[in-house]
DNA sequence: AACACGTGCAACCGCCTTCGG
DNA sequence: ACCGAAGGCGGTTGCACGTGT
């Protein structure tokens, strides 16, 4: 038995340790017995379910496998640019409601979007040696960030293979931030409209301009509350993990059920900085050896964070000063 | 090749809320 | 109204993997 990720722990531990509960990372086999007894009997009751199914993991393990891994409608794999404007924005309006903001997000689980928030936006604010939660940051991501990703996006839409922005892109002309102010953002761009209302206020209609992915209320959305009896129409029991992943043709069907190696945001570029911002092809390594901004990285998804971003900090800051 | 370090993310913990008897 | 169980949520941890030296 695999304990290897099993966390040192408390009373309960060795009250688990006698029913002899197991921890850790999920087998396969684990995953398949969960899906089966799901597929047929639904999902709730989880502690109920974890004994019935044969499962020796407490019922709240079982819950979160489910909702944030074995769900069939879970989406993983790169954070889209819209995504993570929504991200930002939701965040700004809510703060860390997790779960609140991933009703917004179909498929996305409160946790991925937890983890993208503490491994990109945190990661940043640290970088950039400030509170995530100062004034400064937040108006450095109101005011630079998402324009600038509302950019990217108005720009994939124009032109999806070669994007060329000028410089006058950055200018901050845009008006984002103002709109916040009336409960709705929208950006327009020539396919279409993207907007998002206060769920509290309207229905939200949100139509994204690179997909047909619609976006629903979360009343109304299959990932927004779990639904309990849709799965068992639509998965018979199976027996190998690749009948309940579609397995892309060509693929190895053991390297795909590995979430680390489907989760590659690598190419999931937001910006590049260095012909987006400085078309000039200013260098910023040779400007500052210890930025922490390494456009040659790989991780492009992080290449929003630069030079401009600490100048419009500081600029923040001298402001508050006087 | 081997090691150190950094990063991403699955899984766990503990607290709070909701539900049902 | 009360209480215990279950569910939900945000915070945290630590392992696997990638990258740099």
């Amino acid at each position: 038995m695999d304990e290897k990720g099993a966390r040192s722990s408390n009373t309960l531990l060795s009250c688990e340790d006698e029913m002899d509960l197991r921890r850790g990372p999920w087998t396969v086999d684990e995953d398949l017995t969960l899906i089966n007894y799901i597929a047929t009997h639904g999902e709730g009751r989880w502690n109920t379910l974890a004994l019935s199914a044969g499962l020796k993991r407490t019922g709240k393990s079982c819950r979160l496998r489910w909702l944030n891994y074995l769900r069939p409608d879970v989406r993983r794999g790169n954070i889209t640019l819209e995504e993570q404007l929504l991200i930002l924005e939701l965040h700004s309006r809510w703060g860390n409601r997790w779960s609140k903001i991933a009703q917004y997000l179909p498929g996305r689980t409160d946790n991925e979007i937890k983890n993208y928030w503490r491994t990109r936006v945190q990661k940043h604010a640290k970088q950039l040696k400030c509170d995530v939660n100062s004034k400064q940051f937040k108006d450095t991501m109101r005011y630079l960030w998402m324009p600038r990703l509302v950019e990217r996006i108005q720009a994939a839409a124009t032109a999806p293979v070669t994007t060329t922005v000028t410089a006058a892109a950055t200018n901050n002309a845009f008006t984002y931030g103002n709109n916040l102010n009336n409960n709705k953002f929208e950006v327009l761009n020539h396919k279409g409209r993207m907007g998002l209302t206060d769920p509290s206020v309207a229905n939200n209609d949100f139509v994204g301009s690179h997909v047909t992915q619609s976006y629903t209320t979360p009343e109304n959305s299959s990932t927004g509350a779990s639904s309990s009896d849709s799965f068992g129409t639509q998965v018979s029991t199976i027996s190998d993990l690749t009948e309940y992943y579609s397995v892309p043709e060509n693929t190895n069907s053991a390297d795909y059920y590995q979430p680390s190696q489907i989760s590659n945001y690598s190419d999931n570029c937001i910006t590049s900085p260095s012909g987006f911002l400085f078309p000039q092809g200013l260098d910023l390594q040779s400007m500052d050896p210890n930025t922490p901004w390494n456009m040659q990285s790989g991780d492009s998804s992080d290449n929003f964070w630069d030079v401009e971003s600490m100048l419009f900090l500081e600029q923040q800051l001298m402001n508050d000063n006087m």
